[in-house]
DNA sequence: CGTAGGATTGAGGCTCTTCAAACGCGGTGG
DNA sequence: CCACCGCGTTTGAAGAGCCTCAATCCTACG
């Protein structure tokens, strides 16, 4: 089942100001208007494949979407929840490897595919941009060293914390920014962030929430002591 | 105790081939064999530290190095093994970030330093030197991203033997291409490569010589059997 | 109102960690 | 040249943390 195809203009679109194209100048996002193709997926529904060809990058308009890597033993690995504005599928296909993730629609999703040969035009010409490329991937890199080690050396408890402090910006409504934001994932993707098993995240939950770390409404998850939580993720 | 200053030229250089540098011509050769300056590191010494600002990136001509973060419990978690040829401190450098990881000499190493001034000119003038950095970023990116995997997912005994695969690739010995490889690090380095306690480490090499995966002598590691080690790993 | 998928709870066990102690090996100084 | 010293290695035992399996509960949705 693939997504429905859309209609987004570049120029009117809510996250030009924030997204990685936001440095151009109009006769290039013109340029990106005339070659991309827009899509709305739907939750669970796949924007691409791990070990498939890359053949351009999504620019995400609205909604999230997870990436992940799948295990041998079939548990998933998440590595990024991406949000409105956020570029995803652009590392595999630069570095030329086959996707190593899998990106899946978290929520309904907008989505703006740049292609391949149009992105590389960009790149050719404007060394702004290409020089930006650069600089976001060498930040990643840096980003992903803190998450390895994390992963590495902090118990499952802080490793929660964590992910609870990072997930409460990605779940922020730009519409309509309530305090505190309300995270809204299953129990199974938040045990594939943290790297654990599903019951262990529901009894930490369970923990959190009897510290008045956190409170729970149905599903969804509310961070009340974010301060605290730091301490409890021992972060520095 | 600093490194002691030693001299290599460019043109000579045993790397120049397989290094970063490779693709440059003899014009910007020459411009950073004259900015450039060459370190002899002692086993221990440290050649960048965690939190500090970069001022350029090293290009090992000799020696291994290990590049590492240090955890809040004074942990180390390696992130790298790093052997002649390669570039290290390129990553926070060009990302405008301090260092997240501090690097140390595994054995002797001679290192040569290019200053940040010159790296970024190379960058401004030669588009192939940029992209070839982008693709290599994004390359390393999706790297990472199978680590971060493989750390989330697979036991200790599948990561030892992940591990051993890879060093016995870098400690091959070019001058001496033995075979097979000794793999010559202390334990604890070891367990902090794979995420593990040094003594876990030492009981799952025990096992492995038992089934003749391995042989050791004295600290080295030999690797006897790759194609099982491959079936241990789970590596497909 | 029924159903399916997700959330929760409990029990049991296994992997891995931690702590403590002994052992070996390489380097150093007498 | 040899005895000693110190770091790294090895071994053992105990226990904590986390995982797995199974059963039950909840809730959103058709």
């Amino acid at each position: 089942m693939r997504g429905r195809r859309i209609s987004i203009a570049c120029e009117d679109c809510q996250v030009k100001g924030i997204s990685k194209f936001s440095g151009l100048c109009a006769e290039d996002l013109n340029k990106i208007n005339y070659n991309k193709s827009c899509t709305a997926y739907k939750k669970g529904q796949i924007i691409f494949h791990e070990d498939t060809r890359p053949l351009g990058v999504f620019c995400i308009n609205k909604g999230r979407l997870k990436v992940y890597k799948t295990g041998d033993d079939g548990k998933d690995q998440i590595i990024q929840v991406a949000k409105s504005g956020d570029m995803v599928g652009y590392r595999a296909m630069i570095g030329e490897d086959l996707y190593p993730v899998t990106a899946e629609a978290l929520e309904d999703v907008q989505v703006c595919f740049v292609p391949k040969s149009e992105f590389l035009r960009l790149m050719e010409e404007s060394t702004d941009f290409s020089k930006m490329l650069l600089k976001e991937a060498c930040h990643e890199l840096s980003m992903m060293t803190e998450m390895l080690t994390n992963l590495a050396q902090k118990t499952v408890r802080e490793r929660l914390a964590v992910s609870l402090l990072m997930l409460k910006d990605i779940y922020i409504d730009e519409e309509n920014p309530v305090e505190p934001a309300e995270i809204n994932m299953t129990r199974e993707d938040l045990a594939n962030i943290v790297g654990t098993a599903t019951e262990t995240i529901i009894r930490l939950l369970h923990d959190f929430k009897e510290e008045n770390l956190i409170k729970t409404n149905g599903r969804k998850i509310m961070v009340l002591d974010a301060q605290r939580l730091v301490k409890v993720g021992n972060i520095y």
